[in-house]
DNA sequence: CGACGCCTTGATAAATGTCAAACGTCGTGG
DNA sequence: CCACGACGTTTGACATTTATCAAGGCGTCG
């Protein structure tokens, strides 16, 4: 299924019915809070599972971050999970934990100061997109600043400061070139 | 299982066996960074369990808070999983979206000012003890400070703002009154 | 060309961290 | 029983980090 730029593929409260892979594109899972703030919770690259919720709802709602398409799988949860379907539990539970990692992870992020978070996200994302050196983001500034806790000009100055420290180049504002991973990695502690 | 306070229960990347359910006192799961921060996973009251890992080693070690008592079920998780114990599976699932929910709160925590992240972990303590109103503090403010990712100087602050806003009572350090719910749900947002 | 969205930059304000000191509590030992 | 010391907590002055507000640049698409 294709969904364009920003289009909701599903909504937050929405019943988890299916679980869904990313084919091309990104994708963003978000909630927003009652003051207008928005929290990322993850991005999703191709090849990427996402949509699996522990209860009966989704906690997030789901977005295309660009143009994406992905593979639905309509399954309930629930029925995966009977014995009976005894190959499929045990991808779910893997799913699973990798999402458990994942939030981890980000809480992990989220403790750290601004060019720490900025330099893990690059990183992370270099390692996912296994691109040596060149990384096109699929998000804009604000997608960023979501999923790290912070406003834009806060990740924008990080990145002019990453360049003017030569860790990375700046050849066009959604693409980055990883000069000097060393110094990312000394960062991010 | 009895454990003294600040003893190590299991350590990080020691191989996932078992898990254990808290009986009395209070477990925290925790990492500390290479510059000697610390990352709380979270905290866990009694008739909570933990121990759960995705993968076959700890992400976080686990120590008790204060003396506590753990009951520990020491089995293969893998063989849990298997269809034939049928009966065991859907429960340890149900942890294991539990344990994610956990963390993806953690993650919306994080992301919110001080005074938000203190007010939200009370109100969070007090509903898991089931007080009413006076909550009995197990871990310190160290603890605290390392799991909402301030400095403990910025928690004891905010306790004492919520103080003079009447919202709370310290008659003890470790014990906290909540007087005015209303002041605090309205700044958790 | 012009308008719009997105990104960057600068000046300033607000929030949080750091460092230092004082206070209280509790347990220990005289 | 009291005095002391260790530890955890609070408070204050100050430094640093990050957010906010405002302006300008840059590219894209009508």
């Amino acid at each position: 299924v294709s969904f364009a730029r920003n289009a909701a593929i599903y909504e937050e409260d929405d019943p988890a019915e299916c679980i869904y892979q990313v084919v091309s594109g990104a994708v963003r899972t978000c909630r927003t809070l009652v003051d207008g703030r928005r929290q990322i919770g993850a991005f999703y690259l191709p090849g990427e599972v996402f949509g699996l919720a522990g209860g009966a709802r989704h906690a997030f709602s789901a977005e295309a971050v660009t143009d994406a398409k992905v593979l639905v799988f309509c399954c309930d949860v629930k029925l995966a999970l009977e014995p009976s379907d005894n190959d499929v539990a045990p991808r779910m539970w893997t799913l699973m934990a990798g999402e458990l990692e994942r939030a981890q992870d980000h809480v992990y992020l989220l403790i750290k100061t601004a060019p720490e978070r900025v330099a893990s996200f690059l990183l992370e994302l270099a390692r996912r997109i296994e691109a040596s050196e060149e990384v096109e983001l699929p998000m804009s500034r604000r997608d960023i600043a979501d999923y790290l806790g912070l406003t834009i000009e806060t990740v924008s100055r990080m990145l002019t400061q990453l360049e003017k420290a030569s860790a990375i180049a700046l050849p066009t504002s959604r693409r980055i070139v990883l000069r000097d991973r060393a110094v990312l990695e000394r960062l991010i502690a």
